[in-house]
DNA sequence: CTTGACGTTTTGGGAGGCCAAAACCTAGGT
DNA sequence: ACCTAGGTTTTGGCCTCCCAAAACGTCAAG
């Protein structure tokens, strides 16, 4: 029932990255998180088999690592904190979206539950972070996952989300072109072939390569049904 | 010249707890701060020691502990940001000043430097924490003591701020004098041999006795000359 | 089917944090 | 001047967190 009982701040580091590195690629393995936190291939192992023994995942030594139920839902309460975090610092204390994410990690750990709540409600309980990806509702054990703009068809009308390891010269490309966090976006063309994109950005027609497109992520709105 | 390089968590509650406890009283001993700490004794003596080898105490085994001008400095940085957490806490999340204190020691620690300047700033460069006492500039290395409402004259006026350890009855009774941090008092009387005060509080005259009057420190804001 | 290479886990070591209990001073009473 | 009581420091243990380097599995190429 209870959803965290105490977990230190790498452990849930821990968790936050292995949701994000199952989320796209097969087997998680302990390699890849250790890059993914920055810390080397033993002590990745080593909170590894810390979080096995609290049944938060399971670990198939040399094989991979997957998260349980319960620590796929302890991974996103920490997501949750950590948007939150960032929303308190782009919104309050006037932080770009992009520098936000660098900061919210060095103290969302520490913060208690209480204190997130009221945050996020003198936030005006907001439903995305400033990189434009939803806030979950506490004690879920999953987010869906969001379509690239890639994935849109024409006709279609969704909301920019960007993460926060885009390439920052990518980043500033989009800026230029209107495609920021939390921008509406319509598909006017899709040219086949893997071909550029024509979207209507406010207010102005935009043309965006594949593999810029497969950079950003996407909050769909409505499908305009456009025929019969 | 750098003000901390790297203090841990206890680290930092430790020099302010050095600094509480050596402002009022002589020689200040482990097994007061391990009190103070809610730790034990041979804890407190470890972080003594490593505090010592940084240079931010003096300490003479046996004998007592004393801060050096870095680490008050130190300590009075720690208090600055403490206090500027439970502003945050009351004046953007809503929490009384008294709920304020116990939950800023939590997340207090892993603020960033950067973060506790804007926070400061977005909250109007306060003056003082919610209890009334002033949050000092950064990289000084003393703070002037401030007194308590029972050292007042007749004639002083006076803001009042209330310590978030005194006794929560007391922190009541007071309230209903309409006695809370921040308020304005004014001395009318003061009754000799220890005898009570009479203030003026929020158009009101009050009277309080010696014991609970010792309990309130001030912030004097001018003595009205009134004689010749 | 053997053998590397590469990736994973274990081992050994260091620092902060905490405690309980043993060893140790210091000061006060006799 | 002793000696004991009380407070202080050390010791030994346990935990998280990190690293480097040794030991170990796995898999695919020869």
């Amino acid at each position: 029932m209870s959803t965290d009982s105490s977990l230190s701040k790498s452990e849930r580091e821990t968790l936050k990255a292995l949701y994000r590195l199952s989320r796209d690629g097969g087997d998680v393995h302990t390699g890849a998180l250790a890059d993914s936190l920055g810390v080397s291939p033993g002590t990745a192992t080593a909170t590894v088999k810390r979080l096995a023994e609290r049944h938060l995942l399971d670990h198939k030594p040399y094989k991979g690592v997957e998260l349980t139920t319960e620590g796929r839902r302890a991974a996103i309460a920490a997501m949750r904190r950590h948007r939150i975090v960032e929303r308190f610092l782009a919104d309050m204390l006037g932080y770009a979206w992009n520098e936000a994410d660098r900061l919210a990690g060095s103290f969302e750990h520490d913060l208690p539950q209480e204190v997130e709540e009221r945050l996020f409600v003198a936030l005006d309980r907001p439903a995305t972070c400033p990189h434009g990806f939803p806030i979950p509702e506490p004690e879920v054990a999953d987010i869906p996952s969001m379509p690239g703009l890639y994935d849109l068809e024409q006709g279609d009308v969704a909301t920019v989300a960007i993460s926060g390891s885009t390439d920052p010269e990518v980043v500033e490309f989009l800026d230029t072109l209107g495609l920021r966090p939390g921008v509406r976006v319509e598909v006017r063309e899709k040219h086949p072939f893997d071909g550029p994109l024509v979207l209507r950005v406010g207010g102005k027609d935009r043309t965006v390569g594949e593999r810029v497109a497969r950079q950003i992520y996407v909050h769909r709105e409505q499908r305009r049904e456009q025929s019969a």
